[in-house]
DNA sequence: TTCCGACAGTGGGGTCGCAAT
DNA sequence: ATTGCGACCCCACTATCGGAA
């Protein structure tokens, strides 16, 4: 099958807004791909996505391109071939060869061909199709429910993966797919929900009250068949699958401790102080990026759920039968705090408690649910406390995408004296915005404008004040003033109060304690 | 007919490792 | 030693489609 063939597929599906249209344009790329060899390859592309987790190309090494070509020559099977010797470049002078082996491929691409790589490699396709609608295609293409694509998919980790079986195994084969030790399958998600009573309303009125940790969501196999040590296995994998066992020897270690030859345990690992109170998000992310291991900060576990042991499958088993078997299997110290209550006042006392541990937030969780696996339901209701600060507007971005020609991303500043222009920048947002409030700030800003422009960043007069809302702040290296918001998003402009009436960085500063 | 769940898009800050400067 | 890039950790929110109610 040649490159063409999907650039074409891909179109189609980017020039429809319908989710039908599109998943019937997918199902017929698959079909014609299904008997070849490239399938995989197909499935991959025609969700936006490259075979190679990493090839150490990126937007930059696609800045500048060679001219393209007149016919469209390229095949799938040939451009992954391609990608997978890039991703084994390394060393001095890769950069070098890279950049040429790219250079290589792209001069062998038609002009839209170039544009759809471009995309391909750097995650940003956006033709409206992503895996879900990969599954759906999958399946009308092989002509079974989707549910059965999208569990099996679920268990083995991606939809690449079951392609082939779907096409050549029908639903016996799907069906057979199911979770093993040792493979990781797709976490369970949750959706959100502003505060504990609405969160307990949407689990159906009684629900597990569950810590949530501000640290890395993992996934632990252990995979012992009783014999030697040697065959002791343990997995470490991140909410992406990746895996981290080498990072974690902590987490292995307390995974052996367990009393079960072989389970599938899903937690979060955080660095705690002394005390046992959470140390800053940052110092766990940083341990835990470490490629070599225990460099000062230790990390600890801990699970909240669990979906085998030791033969037995709990997947579909609702949250009590697992919750039942992971008290039995983890001790309460490598255990997120929970309580189980259909009592509102009970669930808050509890999250009141949780945050003055110095937590997240808390995890609300209709126990009669099974794991949903890759899904975001409504099973699993975080909720997380909401701080809001009066900042102004510095600067803004113009958008891209369906934000093109709108004034999209704002740079957000607090008072301080300290500062040359009296404020000082603590961070951006896109977030919170309706298209009315885009039109709206897009003429605003333009008014306020001033300065030179390079055509992509609008200095402004500070003068708008918007309402901001910020899940709390964190260590800057990139700001002066030291200190970054964390997920902050719009919550209103405010018309009713002047730029020196905005929050000062001083004031900022306290929300931290 | 209205409601709502699922999806995709639009990007945010911080961290590391690696290669080039 | 520093810098820039790529990759991946955490993530919120809105618009839209289409099936459920």
């Amino acid at each position: 099958m040649l490159l063409i063939d999907v650039v074409t597929t891909s179109s189609a599906v980017a020039a429809t807004r319908s989710r039908k249209q599109k998943v019937a344009v997918i199902a017929d790329l698959l079909s014609r791909a299904a008997a070849g060899p490239e399938l995989e390859v197909v499935t991959s592309y025609v969700g936006g996505a490259l075979l190679q987790r990493r090839t150490g190309v990126g937007w930059r090494g696609l800045a500048s391109l060679p001219d393209p070509a007149a016919e469209a020559s390229l095949t799938v099977v040939g451009v992954d071939a391609t990608f997978e010797r890039l991703a084994r470049i390394s060393g001095p002078g890769s950069q070098a060869a890279r950049a040429a082996a790219v250079t290589q491929l792209f001069a062998a691409a038609t002009a839209d061909e170039q544009s759809w790589l471009r995309g391909l490699v750097t995650g940003e396709l956006r033709q409206g199709a992503l895996d879900a609608l990969v599954q759906e295609g999958l399946a009308v293409a092989v002509g079974l429910p989707v549910a059965a694509v999208r569990r099996a998919a679920m268990l083995a980790g991606s939809t690449v993966a079951i392609a082939r079986a779907a096409v050549e195994g029908g639903e016996t084969a799907l069906a057979a797919i199911g979770l093993e030790v040792g493979r990781p399958v797709l976490p369970m998600l949750a959706s959100s929900a502003p505060t504990v009573a609405e969160a307990l309303v949407k689990v159906g009125g009684e629900g597990a009250v569950d810590t949530k940790l501000d640290g890395i969501r993992v996934q632990v196999h252990r995979l012992g068949d009783g014999g030697s040590p040697a065959d002791d296995t343990v997995l470490v994998v991140t909410r992406s699958l990746d895996d981290i066992t080498a990072r974690l020897p902590e987490v292995v270690e307390v995974a052996r401790s367990l009393p079960a030859r072989s389970f599938v345990l899903d937690g979060e690992v955080l660095a705690l102080d002394a005390a046992g109170r959470p140390r800053p998000f940052q110092e766990t992310a940083s341990r835990t990026a470490l490629q070599d291991g225990v460099a000062g900060v230790r990390v600890t576990p801990f699970f909240f759920d669990l979906l085998h042991v030791d033969g037995r499958d709990l997947l579909d088993s609702p949250g009590t039968a697992r919750a039942a078997a992971l008290e039995a299997l983890v001790p309460a110290e490598f255990r997120v705090p929970r309580l189980v209550t259909s009592d509102v006042e009970a669930a808050e006392a509890f999250t009141r408690h949780v945050l003055a541990a110095g937590h997240e937030g808390v995890v609300v969780k209709d126990l009669a649910a099974p794991y949903a696996a890759g899904r975001r339901g409504a099973a699993w209701v975080k909720v997380k406390p909401v701080h809001t600060l009066d900042l102004v507007v510095l600067a803004v971005e113009w958008g891209s995408g369906r934000r093109q020609g709108l004034l999209s991303n704002i740079h957000l500043g607090a008072r301080d004296d300290a500062q040359p222009g009296g404020f000082v920048m603590l961070g951006k947002t896109f977030k919170g915005m309706t298209d009315e409030m885009l039109a709206w700030q897009t003429k605003r800003f333009l008014g306020l404008a001033e300065g030179p422009t390079d055509g992509y960043v609008v200095r402004v007069r500070p003068e708008q004040v918007v309402e901001i809302a910020i899940d709390g702040l964190q260590a800057s290296t990139r700001y002066p003033g030291g200190v970054a918001l964390r997920f902050a998003r719009v919550v209103r402009y405010r018309d009713d109060k002047a730029a020196g009436e905005a929050d000062t960085l001083e004031t900022v500063k306290e929300l931290s304690r």
